[in-house]
DNA sequence: TAAGATTGATGCTTCAATCTTC
DNA sequence: GAAGATTGAAGCATCAATCTTA
C-alpha cells in the first residue's frame, strides 16, 4: 500500500470521520428517543427561518441542505404533508415554487433545537477548550 | 431561540459538518468517475484486510463501519456477487459466519486506495499543518 | 434551448420479525 | 431464553427522464 498518507494525516482523518459518526448517531437517537423527526428536517426549518419572511426557493433550499434536488422535492412533500411548511407559487415566475414555514413548523424548530443543540453542547463543545474549538473551526472553515 | 451554544461554538460545530459533507462528496465523486464502488465498500474490504486471516465475524465487521447489522448482511450479499469477499462457516460456532477477502477483494483495495486517499490528501490534508492535524486529531478523538 | 421542479424506476437502509444455534 | 445472523416490508435516496415556463 502506497504512502499516500503519513499516520498523523491518516488518524486525523479518521479521528474526523469517527467523531461524526458518533456525534450524528447520538443526535439522531436523542430526537428518537423525544419523538422528534430526524435532523434534516431540522436543517430545512432552520434554512427556512433564517431566511427573509421564512421563505426560500426549492432550489435555494437544495443548496442550504445536504440533498440533491429531487430529495428536497420528496422531503419538502413529507414535511407539507405534515404541515410544518407550505408550498407557494413564485410571484413573477411561474415555473418555481417558494417553500415557505407555517407555525406549526416554526414551533417544531423550537422544540428541536433544546434536543439537537443539547446533544451537541454535551458530547461536542463541552469537551473542548475555546482554544480547540477555534483551532477546529478555522482549520475546517478552509476545506470548503 | 436559547442560547444553548454561543457563536464559537456553533460555527465550530457547522465548520465540522460542513467540512465533512464536502470531503464525502468529493470522495464519493472521485471514486465514481474512476468507476469505482462507494466507500463503504472500502471500508468493509479494508477492515478485512487488517484483521487476522484477513477474516472477521459478521457482528465484528459492522462495528468497523458505519452501518447496521442487517444492513451489513445486505451489504456482504452485493460484495459477495461481485467476488469480492466470501463468507466462510464459523468453526465451534454453527450460528455465525466470518467474512473473508477473495483475492479480487484485496486488489480492488488497492484500487481505491490512491482515488480514495488521494482526495483526502488533496482536499484535506494539504490544506492543514502539522500542528492543526494534531490539535485536530487529539481534540475529536475525545469524542468518542 | 435552458432553468425550475417533479416523477418513475430502481436500489439502498432500516425496523421488526424470524430462524437457527448456543 | 439469549446471541448471531438473515429476511420481508416499508420508507428513503438517487438517477435519468419528463413537464412546464422562460
Amino acid at each position: 500500500m502506497e504512502p499516500i498518507l503519513d499516520d498523523l494525516q491518516l488518524s486525523s482523518w479518521r479521528a474526523l470521520l469517527n467523531a461524526h459518526s458518533t456525534l450524528l448517531q447520538r443526535i439522531e437517537h436523542a430526537l428518537a428517543e423525544e419523538h422528534l423527526p430526524p435532523l434534516d428536517w431540522y436543517d430545512v426549518l432552520w434554512a427556512l427561518y433564517r431566511a427573509p419572511e421564512h421563505r426560500l426557493r426549492m432550489s435555494e433550499l437544495a443548496e442550504h441542505t445536504v440533498l440533491s434536488r429531487s430529495g428536497l422535492t420528496r422531503l419538502v412533500d413529507r414535511m407539507e404533508a405534515a404541515g410544518l411548511l407550505e408550498r407557494q407559487p413564485a410571484p413573477g415566475d411561474r415555473r418555481g415554487a417558494f417553500a415557505v414555514t407555517t407555525d406549526a413548523g416554526r414551533e417544531l424548530l423550537q422544540k428541536m433545537w433544546p434536543v439537537y443543540g443539547g446533544t451537541v453542547r454535551e458530547h461536542f463543545a463541552r469537551q473542548l477548550t475555546a482554544t480547540e474549538l477555534r483551532a477546529l473551526r478555522d482549520a475546517l472553515s478552509r476545506i470548503v
